[in-house]
DNA sequence: CGCTAGTTTGATCCGGGTCAATGCTGGTGG
DNA sequence: CCACCAGCATTGACCCGGATCAAACTAGCG
């Protein structure tokens, strides 16, 4: 296998340490646990849930397992954010998606990892064995289901992305995105005209599969119109019908 | 909402009469069961599945359900093929994927489709209500998780898609889709080298995010290469290697 | 203050979309 | 049995959007 630029950055840059490990305590006091798998433990469960896990604390770039690997852990993203990617045989990364806070990382069921993941900031996430999960979920029909109902909305997601960048116009494409971001993050933060993105412009570019220079003329452009604000490390939405009829296009 | 042409022509041309419906049976006799869900079925659980549902036939351009709707059957395809898609708010069709006998259509657990699906040549497919197939399943730990399977393929399949549809060049995407649906077709026919395509260039085109006219070309120009040959409904692929070298551009 | 990583902007070029004409095939009826 | 037609596929001519390359700009940060 040819070892590409961009897979050698990655592997580089990546290379910032092992994550920070402690104990999984306190899921009691979680704050995103309302919006994640857990929410459906009972408390009895939650303790001997906790006691399967750690949590783990990922600088930027610190890589969570990648494409192809042994799949011996699965994730459950509570703070930051996570880029999940593929490394193309030609060398160049697609960006299939973002974990938020809340979100699940790996398919229970799948032996190897089918993306690689890795940290746009400073991330958190529970660390599970992947066997102990599977068991526990086993023994638990109702949190077989919660996984299944998260692994749906997987679906949709991907299919959204499809959509999204299958779209014609770039404006449309980055406005559309924009929109999709700002609902994802709604889980999580509240409804708000603001929305983060913590990714840089390249992460956005190989989501969408257009050019970084582009991503960023589009961005331009859309402020011009004064339809966002670009704010540091995100945008604020200014007039949300006229950003949906473009992202509609 | 707009009535566009593309919505207007489907809609209209999908009024192919109701499917013709009997009764299901002969299961056991079912030559698509061993790469399907009901393969995990112990003999007496059969029976009782055999009596949920009904085998339908639809005609070409029939209509399974429409995005939206309320969910209240899922399918089992069993022989010919379906398009999945969405229609987007601009008139625009965009085709996320195509169901092969063995695969599974609907997710248990959404109340509405989150897409549609018309039959692409004669399909046949058994139907359960929605209803009745969950509660069977949630009796059947096991059964869950053959579904839970289906449906992390699916995923997967949607990665493999996005991947796909920003690749870079016209003619890597074609090649690319071809060798996608010979791994795909190989789980129902066994491996070949002649690839079936009943979907019409048109839906290749929605499907990988491309004109018409640029299908068309990039299948020329491959043709003209000699590394596939074009026949009636299908493609022989001649070159394997140099196929997959294009596709990875 | 200068260094570096990230972002914005500009100039140029080419792939693929669009529109329109032509070709092919299978089905229907005289 | 052939003429015709409808639906789909192919091919051609033209043009525009976005990729590419390169340069200028900005923001952290030692």
């Amino acid at each position: 296998m040819i070892a590409s630029r961009a897979a050698i950055d990655g592997l580089v840059r990546g290379r910032s340490g092992p994550p920070s490990v402690c104990a999984l305590s306190d899921c009691a006091e979680c704050q995103i646990r309302s919006v994640s798998i857990c929410s459906d433990l009972e408390n009895d469960e939650l303790s001997a849930f906790e006691s399967l896990g750690q949590c783990c604390t990922f600088p930027t770039r610190a890589t969570l397992f990648m494409e192809g690997a042994n799949a011996d852990v699965v994730y459950n993203v509570t703070s930051g954010l996570v880029r999940l990617f593929r490394i193309l045989p030609n060398g160049r990364r697609r960006v299939i998606g973002f974990a938020l806070p809340g979100d699940f990382l790996g398919l229970p069921l799948s032996e190897q990892y089918g993306f690689s993941a890795d940290a746009a900031e400073l991330t958190t996430a529970c660390r599970f064995p992947r066997r102990l999960f599977t068991d526990f979920l086993y023994a638990r029909p109702h949190l077989m289901r919660r996984l299944y109902e998260s692994t749906s909305r997987a679906v949709e997601h991907s299919h959204d992305q499809v959509v999204l960048v299958a779209n014609s116009g770039a404006k449309a494409k980055v406005a559309a995105f924009l929109l999709q971001q700002r609902l994802r993050w709604a889980r999580v933060r509240g409804m708000s005209v603001t929305v983060p993105l913590p990714m840089g412009r390249q992460d956005i570019g190989d989501f969408l599969g257009l050019s970084i220079s582009t991503v960023s003329r589009a961005l331009t452009s859309l402020a011009r119109e004064s339809l966002i604000l670009i704010v540091p490390k995100g945008v604020r939405l200014l007039d949300l019908p006229r950003l949906q009829l473009i992202a509609e296009d």
